[in-house]
DNA sequence: GGTTATTGTCATATGGATGTAATATTTATC
DNA sequence: GATAAATATTACATCCATATGACAATAACC
């Protein structure tokens, strides 16, 4: 996952200052800004990923902003939600209707706020790689998270499906271990590269079951190659 | 939230600019018609989840227009609010018997008018999967509330029954909790995610009374997903 | 107003999943 | 064929995701 930027526009310090914190205990990235000319500043130097905006701001109320940021075709994509005082219903609609993604009432929690985020980055983008794979008789369907051959199924754990679904959208092409350790586990997780070879044997042993296990081949001094050419 | 598609039916372009402009600005599709003739070829190209017909359109009336609509059954299920000019109680309750959902007096604000739409799509969601459904013997029947399995009832809570007809409805798909979360609890609400396996099992329990437990089914790291095959 | 159902969260139990090390086997090289 | 290097396989301790039962807060109901 690539660091994720996140604009707080919030005029006290206090409770910027507390959502940084938060935010980048989460593993984000923050920018702030004091009011909407600040806002507007630092839009310029950098697109976040996401807007966290107050409603009560000096000057250029949040929501009229909000307005503007939903007008500009250079921002209007970008995820906005409205951190509002006690939760008047109003203002809530008011916001929405501004194009406010979500809204939070102060108090929150940071668990609240997180999950929040995270949920308008879902909505906002629908999941890739969905589509049904196919290679030698062998099925893989992400959405169902199933596999199988002849219309048999075949059981994976979690590391071996993404393994095999990697693999079957590159074939024909040899990983090192550590390339598969970083497209398939990720980039900044330490693992022995050895235990590439455990998950191949895994899978291996899961595909033998209905006779598919010559696709994972051994590629002696350079890794593993996936391919339905004997 | 999958964008919504909104057919105006007015006959004055002033007022349908207006419309068109307050709409999009709160993220809905805009479709246009001058009267009930264009209005019959907008809805041959494509079907909208919402029309705002006038009261007075030139040639065929409003009201007339309503009634056709209703009468056809590839619109009738569409919700439709009446845009009249001063609130008279008696057309009012035509309209209302012509099959329109709500009504609405000119002049209105943007947000009344959002409001209200948004209240008639409340209103007209719980309609919306009507039908009964079906899976390996379980029947759920949305307008009676029932759950059966070989004629056997069987008791649910409000959430467990949501969550049940949400899986019938998308079944051999795997969800995660936090997807399930935004589809069945509501995109606005934060709960935990592990709030979700309490309701699975509690709607596992009622199920496994009939035996039908298994069809919803674990996978580990993903999520739930409800199926018939094993 | 009191009772009951519902809802969401937590603590804990359980079992699968994960990564590593030790050992066995194969392959290449001389 | 001996040796070294690479890979395959086994076994295991640990970790983590899920299952489950209990609980307090809330809402619905009579």
């Amino acid at each position: 996952m690539s660091e994720n930027v996140i604009l707080i526009i919030e005029d006290e310090k206090p409770v910027r200052d507390m959502l940084q914190f938060v935010l980048e205990q989460s593993g984000y990235k923050v920018l702030e800004a004091a009011d909407a000319s600040e806002a507007r500043q630092r839009l310029g130097e950098r697109q976040p990923d996401m807007i966290l905006l107050d409603w009560m701001l000096p000057g250029v109320s949040g929501l009229e902003y909000a307005r503007e940021l939903k007008r500009d075709p250079c921002t209007r994509h970008i995820p906005m939600i409205m951190l509002t005082a006690r939760g008047e219903e109003d203002d809530r609609v008011r916001g929405l209707e501004a194009g406010a993604d979500d809204y939070i009432t102060k108090p929150f929690s940071a668990r609240e706020l997180v999950a929040r985020i995270k949920a308008v980055w879902r909505r906002a983008a629908p999941e890739a790689g969905e589509e049904l794979v196919e290679v030698d008789g062998l099925l893989l369907d992400p959405p169902s998270y199933r596999v199988s051959a002849n219309g048999r199924p075949i059981e994976l754990g979690p590391t071996e499906f993404r393994l095999l679904h990697f693999f079957m959208t590159h074939p024909e092409r040899v990983y090192s271990r550590n390339q598969l350790l970083d497209r398939v586990w990720g980039s900044n997780v330490h693992v022995e590269d050895r235990t590439v070879d455990v998950y191949i044997l895994r899978l291996r042993k899961a595909l033998g079951n209905l006779g598919r296990d010559r696709l994972l081949q051994t590629v002696r001094g350079a890794g593993y190659r996936f391919s339905a050419r004997a």
